[in-house]
Formats: structure tokens, C-alpha cells, sequence
RNA sequence: GGGUCUUUAGCUCAGUUGGCUAGAGCGCAGCAUUCACAUUGCUGAGGUCAGAGGUUCGAGCCCUCUAAGACCCACCA
């Protein structure tokens, strides 16, 4: 028995993933269809072209396990690599890992300290080695998860962040920069955080609002505002605006600095905003980041006085060695002992913080390695107005455009061993004058090298990872200056939302800077999955869900469903586990639509032979019952196959090849080709425009709703099986992208399909009768309409006790079989003598419920709240119609319609009425 | 301070360039049960589309303002 009832993903999906990955189907250099399509010996490839599609997967962490945002990341990125596979593109989905610098270094130095060790008991070449060793150990799970999520990734080419290609790429880049003058090394203020003893990126620096304090300190008779008085003693000026009249006349003075026996001066500055405070504000140039830049303009001297690890120095042996909280402290009690402290008042203002660790960030004055970013966001602005990226959401790329257009030059240094070291070497032979102090190299393995005889020692940082992570298209693509590469640029960038500047952006200037194009043409960017409240996820809040326990409890590709659902480009999205749930159920619904389309597929072969056509298909031993609707006498089946025209419907060229011509004989099939029809072209307009959520839904309707509800359910009255295979492998392919597994399981079981749905063809068209389809929605209608009011019918088990009739109808009289089939009436008559029982409110046909006088006039006030209604909406129509602006300028086809359905509504209510009167 | 986004059913969300009676999943209520599927079928209730104004023959959609919320950027001592 090949299908059991009911679908359990834990049994197949780990097969079929290894299956799919030994065959090599993944690897873009393999064709995604077979060479001879058709099995006529010729090559089918032969003139056509191909065409490459191709992603990079953003890297998760090397060592860690993938949540729930990377599970969204796989679903809409292996939905589009796998869509793109089935329509015959070359497709490369590129895997990739992070050695996520900080990230990994952070956990890493947490480990260090629990063995009772520091990161300074060894040199950076040592702690390198340790924590390679570590992310080796810890690696290899994130793999296994993404091959669970059902990754079709080539993973051959999966690109580790540290792999010697990234790390040549890299240092070619820099050289090029260095060459270019684009590489600096300055003296600047970073955000340094003293914990982790390391500078960031002005984009790695985490702003929290908070509740603080602004002293007031008297510098002789000039009074100055601080949120940090312990800073004072690095102060080399003090600073008032040019235009305030206060103190118009000491500028150029100088005033006593407390604590000190120093005198500072007083400074003119546009930064000194007469509206706050005193109007004076004291200048550390080595500590404030404004101040740094007023230092600039009037070449302050900067007097560093917190060092690294968040001391004092450089300041009164008093304060000498003291934290800055202590400090501070001590010099507030100073200052008020000597009443020189005027006053305090509450404020808020905006506090940098350490984005892992919660550190309140010290300005540092270092000497660190920038980029001059002036060309490259100049060049990306330029490619991005020109609209050479389309951005989704599409108000992204302004927003990239405005950062770009802002954005400070960029310090790439870090100070943490886990990295690509910098490849720029110092020297330290001080005779050798004409030499240039800095050289670059790649030798980075040496910590000292030797060139001309002069000595150099190498610079200890390691690069920002974005500096390294911004090359990505670039090298996961083997983009090389010599070689053609089609991957490049890449069809598409998914990427988060939240990581727009940080890499995004500079992925933009990077590939311009490096290649000379755009690095991607597309960017889809998602927002975050947020908990089922809406609120973020945090391991702190103990809210964070973790998707492998949502692939073990409901199966990978319910997950996939579930979390594409309802989701749209950039936008914050809570999650929803009955969406997975909604997920697991069409998995299971597909899987049971297969097994009864095998089933009938089964039985065929087996009235056309006499012996089984295969014994795959003779295995199935499930429900040995027939549909008892079977058993109709198959007189008036063949009836009604007659009464229509012999249509035979070929197939549209370039359609599935898997199965045989069919000839539709019955509206239901014409119907259900109509639907599949829009269904695909739906989900290609949807693809094209990232609307995954879209796609989705329309295949689950379609598969739900209309193929098993309704095609399926009149499919046991007449089989047509070579239908009923065709349409179930396009349903199949169409919902392979999102559905990869199940769509898989079912078509290895089915026992007349080849090869893996994987790699099967996207469907073309299906041929159909459109009059017949939508005749079939009027059997639709009076399917529903007789089943709701039915249900509206006072008593209970009304579909068993009364029967329909119908007069000089022709579609229910054609059609008998099958309304009944819909509804369960137990019988359909054509009525003979005058109209008897409940009439059904359908404009164009004439059918009643036969239903004795009590229950009609018990009925009797649904009829009239019908009326009441349909009165309702045919004022609606008439008001539109009074309106002569409306009659005049809306489109004819639409005042049109509006005639025909007054008329319609018109003829309804006065039948309504009347049978209203005959109650 | 600047910017982006959100507000549609009890919950989570769709609603493509304005066009008829605003949809889905889950939840809820009722009915069904030898059926491929209870991970089921059928039926139903539930919405002043945040509020106010405007443009238009016509607005959930476009414009203005207001309110609530989320996020991003920024040097406010």
C-alpha cells in the first residue's frame, strides 16, 4: 500500500531531501530537466538557451542554530530557486556560513572566562586557533537544519565567511582601495565598548532613550551644563555661541578649569546653543563626539583620560585609576564641597550602547583604519536613482538613497582576534625614513615580515565583518575580472530588513566599487517574525520559537506554508502557529487527493485490462468499497456523456508530458481546467511580484476549494483519469516551490510519473471548453442554494427527506446526476402537473424543493427577509443609475452591467412576491 | 529633531493600476458521518475598512489633517 491515509512528513521528508541531494539535482552545472525531454533521442536542449537564476543565501551563524527568521529566509528563497528550477532555469542557490565575527567571538570569550582564562593570556594568532577549533566543534548544525527546511542549496559550493577565496577577495579589494587612496588611518573618536575592548561601526551602535542628569558647574563665573562631569578634567575649552550677548566679551578669555590648576579658553562655536542651558558648554574633544569636531575647527589639544578598560588616567592622582561611575562620584562630591556645583536637573537624552553585551559606549579616541566612503555611496546612489535595483518594498530604496547620501566614512577595524586579519604591516625600522610607515601585505599569517630590508610588524585588527560580508555576491558567485559569469549579478538579494544599511548598502557599493555592476537586480526584503502578541522575540523574553520544533511537530513544508502565509515584503509580521497547522492540513488534504486519484487510476487499468498494468498499481489495498454513486446504472452516465460533443482537448504545447491526451466530457472538467488555468497564471504574476503570500493562498484555494471540493467530488460520478492524472501533477508542480516535500512524497508514490517533481516542467495551459465551464458555475449555484436552504429549513437531515424538482430546465435535467451527487438529495424529478413545494431564488432557472405547505409557510418570513434584501441592493442599483454623472462618465461596461442587474434583481423580487402571495 | 511604516472580522493577516454585495486561515455556532481525508464535509454568524475633511460618477485604495502604535536615522551638552 503506497498512500496510507493520512500524510506523515516525519517518514519521507528526510529521504527524499538525501535523494534529491545524491542525484545532484541542486548543482547548477547539471541541466534541470533531462537533455532528451521527450524520448526521442535528440538532445531537446539543442538552440535554446539558457538561462541562469541564482541567489546567495545570507550566512547563518557558522556555529549556531538557525530561528525563526531563517526559516523564513529558506522558505521565500527556496520557494523562488525552486520555482525558477521547474521553469527551466539554470538555477544556483548559493549556501553559505557566517563566522560572525563579534557574535562568535562574544560566546567564545564567555567560554574563555568560564575556564578561568583571559583573552590576553594569549596573542591573536592562538586565540584564532582556539576558536576555529570551537566553531568546528559546534558546526554542521545549522546545515542539517537547512537541509530540513528543504534547502535546495548546492552544496558543494557552500562559502564559509573565512574561506580562503573570501579572504583573497578581500584583500584584493583592500589593496585596491589602499592603491585608490580610499584606505585611511586616522586618528578618530569610535564607539568603544569596555567590555569587549573592541571599536564599532557607527551602524553597530545600539540608542536608548534614558533618564539622566544635567549638572551644572561653575567654571569661575561662567556656568556650564554636563551629563558628565568626570570628563571635565579632559576639557580644553569652553565653548558659547558667537551671537550670545552674554558672554560676547570673554570670548577669547580663558577661565579656571575645577580641580585643576589649569586655564582653558573660551571659544566662539556655532555648537553652543544659547537656548539650553547656561548657553556654555564645556569642549572634551577627546571624549565627545561633538566636541571632537569643535576640537577640529579650533585645534584644541585632546586630552585622552578614560583608557580602554573604562578607567581614569591622565588625571589627579586623586582620581587616577578610579572607573568613570566612581569618578564621577567623587568629583560631583569635589565639586559641591568647593560650591562650585550650581544646580542638577533631570533630562533624558540618547545613550550608545554595546548592541550585544548592553555596555554603555565610551567615545574613544583611537587610531583605526577607515574607508573614505565619499566615492562609493556617490557611485551607488547614482545606480540606485537610475533605478538599476527594484527594491520590495519599493520605499526601501529611497531610504538606502538617504542613508547613502549621509552616511561618515567607516571604521573597519575591530579589535577581536575572530576575523580576517587586516593585511597591512607597520614599520619598526626607524632609520629606513623614506619607506612609508604603513605597507600592505598579504601576509597576514606572519606577525612580523621583512621587505628591502627594512622590518615591519603587522596591525593586529581584524576587518568589520560587513567590510568582508559586503563582497558576498561577489565571491559566492566565483565572480572573477577574466570570466563570463551569468550568476553575476544575482537574480535577486532576500534578505532582513533590518540589515538594509548594514549590508545591503554596502553590498551596493561594494559590487559597484569591485565589478563595476549592481550586485543584485532585485532586493526582497522581509520584516521580522514576531511572536503570536506581535512583540519581538528575545531569548530574554523567553518568547523566541524555535523552527525545528514547528518541522518536527507539523512537518517542514507545513512550516514553509505557514510561515509564508499572510506575510508581505518588509513588513513586521506576527506568527501564527495555525497558520502552520492550516499548512499540515493541506499537506494532508493534497496527500489524500492523490490517494483517491490513484485509486481511480488503479481501478481504470484494470476494467481496460485484464491483468493488472503494473503491480504497483494492483498494491493499493485501501477502502475496498466502491463510491456507491459508482454503482449508478451506466445508462444515464453515458447519457449524459453523449449529449455533449466529442471534444477532444490536446494539450497546449510545452505542457506536462507525464500523462496522455484527455477529452473533457463533462462541464465539471471544463471547469476545473478554467481554474487550474487562472490558478497558474496567478501564481506567475505573484512570483514575478514576490507575492508569495498571494500564491499560496490562490493554491490552496484552488487544490482545497475547488479541485477537491467540487472537481473531485464530481469526479465519482464520471473518472476521467487521464484528467484527473494531468490535472493533479500541474496542481503538484505548481505547489512544489512552497510544498516541496509532500508534492515530492506524492509523485514518487503515484504510479505513472518519472523522475523527481523537483525537476519537472512548470505546466503549461489546459485546454478546455470555456461555455462548459461556465455553465458549470450555474450548477454551482444551484449546488448552493439548494444546500443552504436546506440547512435554513426548519428540522434537521432536510438533504435526506426532501427532493428537487425542475421545470423545462435543461441543465438540471442534464445534470441530474450530478446536483444530486452535490446536494444529497434523495431524488431529482422533473415536475409533472402545477409547481409544487419551495421555489429556489435563482433568476434563470425554475427548481423547487419539494417540501410539504407547513414547511413552506414556516418558511414563510426567510422568504420575506429575502425580498427585503433583494429590495435592498435593487435600491442600491436604481440610486446609481438616477445619477446622471454616473451613467455618463463611469465606463459603459459597467453601466451596462448595472441595467442587467436591475433587470435581474427586478425579475427576482416580483417572482419572490409572488410566490410569497401563493404560501 | 528628521524619516519610514502600520491601523480592515474575536485573533493573525490579504485586498495588485479607485469599479458591483470587502476576502482567507484559525476561532465561534449549527448540521452531517459506512465517503480519499475528523489533519473531514456542508451551512452560518461576525466588518461604520482608526477618526475627520477633501478629490471623484464611484474611495479600504488617491490627497490633507488628527489619533494610536511600531521601527529607523540623528551630535543635543
Amino acid at each position: 500500500m503506497k498512500f496510507a491515509s493520512s500524510y506523515e512528513p516525519g517518514e519521507y521528508e528526510s529521504d527524499i531531501y538525501a535523494a534529491w541531494e545524491a542525484s545532484g539535482i541542486f548543482n547548477p552545472s547539471v541541466p534541470t530537466y533531462p537533455i532528451d525531454d521527450n524520448g526521442d533521442g535528440v538532445d531537446d536542449r539543442e538552440g535554446e538557451e539558457f538561462e541562469a537564476y541564482s541567489i546567495v543565501m545570507p550566512p547563518p551563524n557558522a556555529n549556531g542554530n538557525l530561528h525563526i527568521g531563517h526559516g523564513l529566509t529558506v522558505a521565500l528563497e527556496d520557494s523562488l530557486i525552486r520555482y525558477y528550477r521547474l521553469k527551466g532555469l539554470s538555477t544556483w542557490y548559493v549556501p553559505g556560513a557566517d563566522h560572525a565575527g563579534f557574535e562568535t567571538w562574544v560566546v567564545y570569550e564567555r567560554e574563555l572566562e568560564k575556564q578561568g582564562h583571559a583573552r590576553f593570556e594569549f596573542n591573536r594568532d592562538e586565540l584564532y586557533a582556539r576558536v576555529w577549533d570551537f566553531v568546528a566543534e559546534q558546526r554542521g548544525n545549522m546545515e542539517l537544519q537547512l537541509r530540513a527546511l528543504g534547502a535546495s542549496c548546492a552544496w558543494d559550493d557552500l562559502t564559509f565567511t573565512l574561506d580562503e577565496n573570501v579572504v583573497d577577495r578581500v584583500y584584493t579589494t583592500f589593496e585596491k582601495m589602499w592603491n585608490d587612496g580610499m584606505i585611511y588611518r586616522g586618528e578618530k573618536l569610535v564607539n568603544f565598548c569596555p567590555k569587549h575592548r573592541t571599536a564599532f561601526a557607527d551602524i553597530e551602535v545600539e540608542h536608548k532613550d534614558e533618564k539622566g542628569t544635567l549638572w551644572e558647574i561653575a567654571y569661575d563665573d561662567i556656568v556650564v551644563s554636563t551629563t558628565r562631569p568626570e570628563t571635565l578634567f579632559g576639557d580644553t575649552a569652553i565653548a558659547v555661541n558667537p551671537e550670545d550677548k552674554r558672554y560676547k566679551d570673554r570670548i577669547g578669555k580663558t577661565v579656571h578649569l575645577p580641580l585643576t590648576d589649569r586655564e582653558i579658553p573660551i571659544i566662539a562655536d556655532e555648537h553652543a546653543d544659547p537656548e539650553y542651558g547656561t548657553g556654555a558648554v564645556k569642549i572634551t574633544p577627546a571624549h565627545d563626539f561633538d566636541d571632537f569636531e569643535v576640537g577640529e575647527r579650533h585645534n584644541l589639544e585632546r586630552i585622552q583620560v578614560i583608557a580602554e578598560d573604562g578607567t581614569m588616567i591622565n588625571v589627579p592622582e586623586r582620581y587616577d585609576g578610579l572607573t568613570t561611575e566612581e569618578c564621577r562620584k567623587l568629583v560631583l562630591a569635589d565639586l559641591k564641597e568647593q560650591g562650585l556645583l550650581k544646580g542638577e536637573k533631570k533630562i533624558e537624552h540618547s545613550v550608545a550602547h554595546c548592541y550585544k553585551c548592553g555596555t554603555v559606549l565610551e567615545p574613544m579616541l583611537k587610531e583605526q583604519w577607515f574607508v573614505d566612503v565619499q566615492k562609493l555611496a556617490r557611485v551607488a546612489i547614482e545606480h540606485l536613482e537610475a533605478g538599476e535595483i527594484k527594491f520590495y518594498p519599493d520605499n526601501k530604496r529611497r531610504v538606502v538613497i538617504d542613508y547613502l547620501k549621509n552616511l561618515k566614512d567607516w571604521n573597519i577595524s575591530r579589535q577581536i582576534p575572530w576575523g580576517i586579519a587586516i593585511p597591512m604591516f607597520r614599520k619598526i625600522t626607524p632609520e629606513a625614513t623614506d619607506e612609508p610607515d604603513w605597507i600592505f601585505d598579504r601576509r597576514t599569517n606572519l606577525a612580523e615580515i621583512e621587505k628591502a630590508g627594512v622590518k615591519y610588524i603587522r596591525d593586529e585588527d581584524t576587518f568589520d565583518t560587513w567590510f568582508s560580508s559586503s563582497h558576498w555576491p561577489i565571491v559566492c558567485t566565483g565572480w572573477t575580472e577574466e570570466n563570463y559569469n551569468p550568476y553575476y549579478p544575482l537574480n535577486v538579494m532576500e534578505t532582513g530588513a533590518d540589515i538594509l544599511f548594514a549590508w545591503v548598502a554596502r553590498m551596493i557599493m561594494m559590487g559597484l566599487y569591485v565589478t563595476g555592476e549592481v550586485p543584485f537586480r532585485e532586493v526582497y526584503l522581509h520584516g521580522l517574525v514576531l511572536d503570536a502578541h506581535g512583540k519581538k522575540m528575545s531569548k530574554s523574553k523567553g518568547n523566541v520559537i524555535n523552527p525545528m520544533d514547528l518541522v518536527a511537530r507539523f512537518g517542514s513544508d507545513a512550516f514553509r506554508l505557514g510561515i509564508l502565509r499572510g506575510r508581505s515584503a518588509g513588513m513586521n509580521q506576527a506568527f501564527s502557529e495555525n497558520s502552520v497547522i492550516a499548512g499540515r492540513n493541506l499537506c494532508n488534504k493534497l496527500w489524500n487527493i492523490a490517494r483517491l486519484v490513484q485509486s481511480i487510476v488503479d481501478e481504470a487499468s484494470e476494467h481496460l485490462f485484464s491483468e493488472p498494468a503494473s503491480p504497483s498499481s494492483t498494491s493499493y489495498t485501501g477502502t475496498p468499497t466502491e463510491p456507491s454513486l459508482r454503482d449508478e446504472p451506466v445508462g444515464s452516465v453515458r447519457n449524459i456523456r453523449l449529449s455533449r460533443s466529442n471534444r477532444k482537448m490536446l494539450r497546449e504545447k510545452g505542457a506536462s508530458d507525464a500523462s496522455g491526451d484527455y477529452t473533457t466530457s463533462n462541464m465539471g472538467e471544463d471547469w476545473i481546467c478554467r481554474e487550474i488555468n487562472d490558478c497558474l497564471e496567478a501564481v506567475e504574476r505573484d512570483m514575478a511580484e514576490y507575492r508569495f503570500a498571494e500564491a499560496v493562498e490562490t493554491l490552496y484555494q484552488t487544490i482545497w476549494d475547488k479541485y477537491a471540493d467540487w472537481f473531485l467530488e464530481s469526479q465519482k460520478l464520471f473518472q476521467n483519469t487521464e484528467l484527473l492524472k494531468q490535472t493533479l501533477e500541474t496542481l503538484l508542480i505548481a505547489l512544489h516551490p512552497f510544498a516541496p516535500f509532500v508534492t515530492e512524497a506524492i509523485w514518487q508514490n503515484l504510479s505513472w510519473t518519472d523522475g523527481f517533481i523537483a525537476t519537472a516542467k512548470w505546466p503549461g495551459r489546459l485546454q478546455f471548453d470555456p461555455i462548459a465551464a461556465e455553465q458549470f458555475e450555474n450548477i454551482r449555484t444551484i449546488v448552493n442554494e439548494v444546500r443552504g436552504t436546506l440547512q435554513a429549513l426548519p428540522g434537521t437531515n432536510n438533504s435526506k427527506k426532501y427532493g428537487l424538482l425542475y421545470d423545462n430546465d435543461s441543465l438540471v435535467q442534464e445534470n441530474e446526476l450530478l446536483i444530486k451527487n452535490l446536494t444529497k438529495v434523495p431524488t431529482i424529478n422533473s415536475l409533472d402537473g402545477a409547481p409544487r413545494g419551495l421555489r429556489l431564488a435563482l433568476a434563470n432557472h425554475e427548481v423547487y424543493l419539494d417540501v410539504p405547505e407547513k414547511v413552506v409557510v414556516e418558511y414563510k418570513g426567510a422568504l420575506t427577509e429575502r425580498i427585503l434584501a433583494v429590495g435592498r441592493e435593487l435600491d442600491a442599483l436604481n440610486a446609481r443609475m438616477m445619477n446622471p454623472n454616473y451613467v455618463e462618465k463611469a465606463p459603459r461596461h459597467l453601466v451596462k452591467e448595472t441595467e442587467e442587474q436591475i433587470e435581474e434583481k427586478q425579475a427576482l423580487i416580483s417572482r419572490l412576491k409572488r410566490e410569497l402571495e401563493l404560501i
